[in-house]
DNA sequence: CGGTAATCTAGAACAAGTTTCAGAGTTGAT
DNA sequence: ATCAACTCTGAAACTTGTTCTAGATTACCG
């Protein structure tokens, strides 16, 4: 439950003797330090078990023994992929945050007003989740729990969920309101999901939120206000 | 980090042999078994404890056989008072909640309009946490990675913040628009402070989310529309 | 091809949350 | 005051995330 402060403490002493450097983080998107194709196939089977453990069983189910063993990988290898189970986890979520962006793009939500669409698009992407609750809470409760060591890939999850909300409200350039909103929207999407995550809300009720922070999106869309 | 769910299990155990009910929870509060006076004291000193290495060094450093040893209590006590470092952090939550509560109560916000209290209220309690970061991360942490077995102790948390932003709002009877607006601001409020504890969302930035959302309030504040 | 640095494996070891247990201490009702 | 039931203590044990180590394997450079 704290590992994560030794995860940090670690990252600072491979920061720290810079004999030898250590590339952190294969697991990482953007950088792609050019990985073997032996290695691309580990990865992938890597986040294939962790998704697979998470459909079962949530975030506890998730064991990184049982991930390495899953993946055919020593523990030692799967740590060097991703440094701990939180960093494993949001890996998880921005391949299947890649997916599912690519399934909406193809299906581009029909409403009116900009505040419809983007309320379509994340009720869509709220009925994808209903349909793996575990893995969504694994992913979700990881998200939410990652500490300051993990921010580049959970900027990288929000960044990813910022371009979902943006396509859905089909704007060329956002104004500073704007984008304001879509924040907020995302907070709300964020802080709904755990609740009914945690069994605090019902569907409807998330329902509910969503389509009320959406209609921030009206208050700023008129635009014509200088 | 997944002991939670030994918690749950455990809970589950305690339910299915009921030959000798075993009260659970000793450490909530509503329900209130009629604690000793001793009692009263050690819970007492087990919050204190917990709050205190949670200021220094947040969530990691409240740890539970330091908790116990620093409240002069046995771990298995610490564990019959609070099932779990969440339950415990969350209780630890509520105490300084109600804390909160009261201070804030006693300067009522000075603004024209609801949404304006609201956010000079919520700015009013964020940089209360801001003096003790590492107490807020501790709480906010425990909160959001609570599962279902603390729903209750959560639940608890939530009406207390709901309160506390009614107040501000100051209003008699809320319709179902301003209360579904107020869960949203409760959502922003702390989905914002995760971002900000985790490095990734400046003081400003919150500051402008939290004045963002509260523009809801408005939306439904002028009420006469039947 | 040969050598060297990086990577991978198996497995032990460590840390902290959680559980368990036997015995000592309290409490409450009679 | 006394007995039964409950609570507390101290310590060991168990689980799972994380780290470490020594010895294979692999990738790559010449």
């Amino acid at each position: 439950m704290d590992q994560v402060i030794r995860a940090t403490a670690a990252k600072a002493n491979k920061v720290a003797n810079v004999t030898k450097v250590t590339r952190a983080d294969i697991g990482t998107r953007p950088e792609a330090p050019a990985l073997t194709e032996r290695q691309e196939a580990r990865r992938r089977r890597i986040l294939h078990a962790s998704a697979r453990l998470a459909s079962r069983g949530g975030f506890d189910a998730v064991q990184m023994r049982e991930v390495a063993e899953t993946s055919q990988v020593a523990l030692g290898t799967l740590y060097r992929y991703f440094p701990s189970k939180i960093h494993l986890l949001v890996a998880t979520m921005q391949d299947q945050l890649e997916h599912m962006h690519g399934t909406l793009r193809k299906k581009p939500p029909a409403g009116d007003t900009a505040a419809e669409r983007v309320a379509q698009t994340l009720m869509r992407a709220f009925r994808a989740l209903q349909r793996e609750p575990h893995l969504a809470d694994a992913m979700v409760r990881a998200l939410t729990f990652a500490d300051r060591s993990v921010s580049p890939e959970v900027d990288q999850v929000s960044r990813q969920t910022t371009a979902i909300i943006l396509d859905a409200m089909d704007l060329q350039d956002p104004t500073p309101q704007q984008l304001s909103a879509v924040r907020v929207i995302e907070h709300t999407w964020h802080s709904a999901l755990i609740t009914w995550l945690s069994g605090r809300a019902s569907i409807a009720q998330v329902k509910i939120d969503i389509e009320t922070v959406c209609r921030l999106i009206d208050l700023t869309e008129p635009g014509v206000q200088e």
